[in-house]
DNA sequence: GTCCTTCTTGACTGTTCGGTCAAGTTTTCT
DNA sequence: AGAAAACTTGACCGAACAGTCAAGAAGGAC
C-alpha cells in the first residue's frame, strides 16, 4: 500500500486523464476496432484479448486507456449519440419552418445511420441491458423531445393537425428508426427512395 | 464407446424426444423461467446454473430438454414469432377489405407486444447476434410480406395511393414496432391513445 | 415383479474471461 | 541531464461458465 502514486483509471469524481498525441491515436484506434468488432461479433462474444490483440498490443494497455469493457462500450455509446445529434443540429440549422425542420432533421437522421451502421447493430444491443440502456434512454428523450419541439412549433402555426405533440414524435422516430435497422441488418439499401417514403410517411401522415 | 444406448439430445435430424407430462412441465417451466431472465438480466449475464437454481432442479435437468443454451433461445425464439403470426391472422379473419384487414393488423401486433414485453426485449438483443439474428429475419421478411399483401390489395382495389407495397409494409412495421419497442422498454403505456395513433400514421400517412 | 425408458442429480472438467501488477520503456517537462 | 509522467508488456489470478457423465430414482408397460 506504500507503493508509487498509482495513477490507476480515470478516479471516482473524474481526472479526465491527460493524453500524449500517441496516447490519443491509441485510444482512438481500440475505440474504432471495438466498435466494429462488437457490432458485427456481438459484445459479449468479443473479449478483451480480441480487441488487443487485433490492435497489436499487450492487454495492459486496454486497462490504461478504459477503466473496464463495460466503460468502453458506455463511451462509444455517448460519443455517437452526441455526433448524431450534432449532425442533425446543423442539418436543421438554416430551414425555414417547422415542417421543414423536420423534413430534414428526419433525413439528417437516416443519411448518418446510413454511415455508421455498426453503430446501430450495438445500440440495439445495450437496449437489452440495464447498464447501457440507461444510456439510451437519455438519448432517446433528447431525440424526441427535440423532434417535438419541431411539432409543436408546426402545430402552433397550423401547420399540423393538433395532437399530442410527444406522441407523434415517438411515432416519427419509429419510422425512421425501423428503415435505418433494416438498412443495419442488411435487408435493405438506405436510397433516396427510402428516405422519401420515411418523409412522405412521416410528414403526410401527420400534417392536417 | 460399447455403453449404452445414449440418447444424447436432440439428434441431427431431429427426434423430437417423447416427453411424459412431467416431462412437459419441466420443460415450460424451464422455458418461461430462461425467457423472463434472459429478458430482464440480458442472455450472456444469465447462465445456465442461474436457470436450473431458478427452477430448483440439476444441471442435468437442462441438458435433458435442450441441447445448448442457444438451442433454447432458438426455441423461444421460434415459439413466439409463430404465436405473433397465429395471432394476426386470427384478428385478421373477418374482416370486409384490405384496409380493414390492415387496421386490425397493427391492433393485434400492438396488442400482442403488449402482453409479451420480455419477448420484445428478447428480440432486441437477438438482432445483434448471427445466430438469432438469422431467425428474426426469417419472421421479419414473412410478417412484412403478409402485409404487402394487403397494402397490394389496397391498391389494386384503389383504396391506397400506388406505391412499392413491400416498402410501405416495411414502413408500417416501423411504426408498430417502434411503438412497441417504446412500451417494452418502459417509456409508455400502450393504451388506445397509442393504438390509435399507429393506425392513423400507418393508414392515414399512405391512404391516397 | 421386472424391464425399459424417461427423468434427475451434482460433482467435475476444460476453458475462457475480465482484470491486475511488477517491471520496464518512451516521452515530456524543467 | 535528470526527474516525472505517460505508456507498454505479458505472465498471472480467481472466478465463472457451458457442457459432461456415471450413477441412480420414478414411473409406465407387461
Amino acid at each position: 500500500m506504500s507503493s508509487a502514486a498509482a495513477p490507476r483509471s480515470t478516479s471516482e469524481g473524474d481526472a479526465p486523464r491527460r493524453l500524449t498525441a500517441r496516447g490519443r491515436d491509441r485510444k482512438k484506434a481500440l475505440l474504432d476496432f471495438a466498435t466494429a468488432r462488437f457490432a458485427e461479433n456481438g459484445f459479449h462474444p468479443t473479449s478483451v484479448s480480441d480487441i488487443v490483440d487485433g490492435v497489436g498490443v499487450g492487454k495492459g494497455v486496454f486497462y490504461w486507456y478504459f477503466p473496464s469493457k463495460d466503460e468502453l462500450l458506455l463511451e462509444i455509446l455517448r460519443e455517437a449519440l452526441h455526433d448524431l445529434r450534432k449532425t442533425q443540429k446543423e442539418a436543421i440549422r438554416d430551414a425555414e419552418d417547422p415542417l421543414q425542420r423536420l423534413e430534414r432533421g428526419i433525413r439528417a437522421s437516416l443519411e448518418w445511420s446510413a454511415t455508421h451502421p455498426e453503430v446501430l447493430r450495438l445500440t440495439m444491443f445495450c437496449w437489452t441491458e440495464e447498464t447501457f440502456a440507461k444510456e439510451l434512454r437519455k438519448g432517446r428523450r433528447i431525440n424526441i423531445a427535440d423532434t417535438a419541439t419541431h411539432v409543436q412549433a408546426g402545430i402552433d402555426a397550423g401547420m399540423i393537425a393538433p395532437g399530442d405533440a410527444t406522441m407523434l414524435a415517438t411515432a416519427i422516430r419509429g419510422v425512421t428508426d425501423e428503415l435505418a435497422r433494416s438498412y443495419a441488418v442488411g435487408q435493405r439499401s438506405l436510397d433516396d427512395e427510402v428516405l422519401n417514403l420515411a418523409v412522405r410517411m412521416c410528414l403526410h401522415g401527420i400534417v392536417g
